[in-house]
DNA sequence: AATGAATGAGCATTCATTCAT
DNA sequence: CATGAATGAATGCTCATTCAT
């Protein structure tokens, strides 16, 4: 695949970094209030899309006035572009620690999807955002979601071919097509999470590493 | 789930069908036309998502005057839930023709993807549109598809029932999670196979089959 | 002076062009309104500045809605280029027509302002725009703007050599300071005619061809 | 003319003046901010107009915050009031000098387009902005501007009655036009000045002068 | 069957202005 | 003195939709 598009990408959290050159220096009030911001937008972008969301509904979500918008976001695409990024640095690093631990090829699968689709049930609505609104974002916006999507994909493909050299994994498998895979399994069920609040968090986590390493029928 | 939204769903091909009062009558050039109209909203919903979508976009894909659109839609909204039912009713026709033959549960489930993934490199935009876009609709116009995609959905329950029952399939498995699960798996490997032109179909197939089958670990 | 900024310019007019594909086939009616909202947009512009007035004077001052403006300019900046150059082509080559002409330096000299000031009280505020707005555009859409009143400008130089060349103007004078003058008189005078209507403009330009010949002093 | 609109209009300089209650007693320090914040203004509007001008860009060019702004400016229109008016006392005064002095009427000519153009090209934009943007302000805070411009024009006009009885002044004149031509082609010329950096100050004063007593043809 | 023309509501964005701190 | 934060009205522009021809 010529573009890894289909692939949970995390960015430098946004604000902890320094968008505005005066953001560090200033006090806790305009970061708290960007979070607040992002959230919002997260929120109204997964319900409506990208397009059919409107800056009115983000500052009502808000509780401030459509122009009032524009002091956190310098338009409509940087919020789209934000709320991609949030978190997602904080979710790359730990999916860096998961596999870095030494832990037998099934423990490390089922903490790799219990870390996404946890995820998908506090973020909420951001992570939806990333995976199904991020291509209206134009590439030059993208491309610090892209390279981390990419540092995901080839940690998850190392996990695989880790688990083949243990001899736990069959070694004919594509870890290429088996991590595109197991992130579109993950992806499909997180929506569920998001739209379907009667699902369970972990039996679902299990059920989705139960397909994944065993398949369905029996051998 | 309370609401079966991430599955495929179809409705009677309008173009077969009678939309129109005076549709049968008129000359077949009409029902070519529209045809026409279907396959360039999917193509333009699918690259900008429904919102992003303008029916100006729709009408250069056609190669006629936005005006001259309506003379085929009657709304932008009927364009989406026409694009979302394009094909869908052959499409299930066929799911039930797989299910109705006596053949084994590997070869029933090898037949279901590749009828589902087939349609994407075929039908192209319209199944991606469908699943992306279709809720947008408001809830009246997405009836017929929900109820096609119900249909769906418990064929492929029955499936893999009977895969139980046959005591090939594992019966501790919960069947509404696995067809879930296959259907993600589909679409999101469909949507690649759409974004990425150098994929091989029958190979994705074939992975795909061999992923939900038997895991990833050995036995 | 490194831009020629401070002169006339004339552009091919954008009515008789063909600014839209299809506009040579479009019956009059477009070309007809066209006009009319060019000269809307001139009064406008000419009035209130480019900055200072909104697309809505401009359509009222059509009598349309102010969507519809759109119809017949793509943005305000478009309309602000073609207000600059409407009925310029026609004013050059009203120019080159004077210099061609075989007659006394002191008769093309009240021919070229006397052409120059009509204009103004004709296509009144198109030239006031032009003069007074056109730094407003950027510099793409000032190109052709420029290369005419260049061409306006060497006319003028040309006949004042010839008029050197002829022994009746004085050998001593800088043609290009002089022609600059000339167009800024006129300018500054073009402008007092559309402001004030109580000025006789006959005498006017009588009055500037005196200055610009024989000066204020006694020989 | 009904309205003294092409003509230098001077009004009391406001830092000199008491334009709030409490600036005398403030240190100069604020009196010294002022003049940079009018400056400031003065350079911003002449590049893009009043309209194109925003308090941001002001602000930016002062060096401080957009809100702070305020502490100079009541509102943006009285800041384009300020700058109009900015300098104009001692400009009309230097003219009430010129024209008191007893010196041949070529040498008052000199001396007042000197003032004039020697005016552009230190006070730089302040006296373009007075030129092309005065008629964006209200009327009302026109009146102080009007007045002083009429004075300055009288100034003119009276110093060619003078040329005229002392016999150097053709007599067929009309002072009221050639006094508005002498403004006019000043301020083209100053604008020019302002806008090319390579044209040299004092061979543009001797060609104007030139041009306005001797004309163009010889005697 | 198609189009040119127009509409009007909606939207992202800008900006002058205010004010508590 | 200065600023950060917010506001709300305005503005340019888009777009789905309509309709006479």
């Amino acid at each position: 695949m010529n573009e890894a598009d289909n692939i949970i990408e995390l960015g430098e959290s946004t604000v902890a970094g320094a968008q505005h050159a005066a953001e560090q220096s200033k006090p806790k009030k305009y970061a708290a209030k960007k979070v607040l911001a992002i959230e919002a937008a997260a929120k109204v972008f997964a319900e409506k899309g990208f397009h059919g969301a409107t800056t009115q509904d983000i500052a009502q979500a808000m509780g401030i006035q459509q122009g009032s918008l524009y002091y956190y976001f310098k338009s409509k695409e940087q919020a789209l572009q934000e709320v991609c990024e949030y978190g997602f640095d904080v979710y790359v690093e730990r999916m860096k620690k998961i596999c870095a631990k030494n832990q037998p090829f099934e423990a490390k699968i089922l903490a790799i999807i219990t870390s996404h689709l946890t995820n998908y049930s506090q973020k909420d609505s951001a992570m939806k955002v990333h995976n199904e609104q991020r291509l209206y974002l134009p590439l030059e916006r993208r491309s610090r979601i892209k390279q981390l999507g990419t540092t995901y994909r080839e940690l998850l493909e190392q996990t695989l071919e880790q688990g083949i050299d243990a001899g736990v994994v069959r070694d004919d498998i594509d870890t290429h097509f088996i991590a595109y895979s197991i992130i579109g399994i993950c992806n499909s069920w997180g929506a569920n999470l998001i739209r379907d609040e009667s699902l369970n968090l972990f039996e679902t986590i299990e059920q989705c590493a139960d397909l994944i390493l065993v398949g369905t029928v029996n051998k």
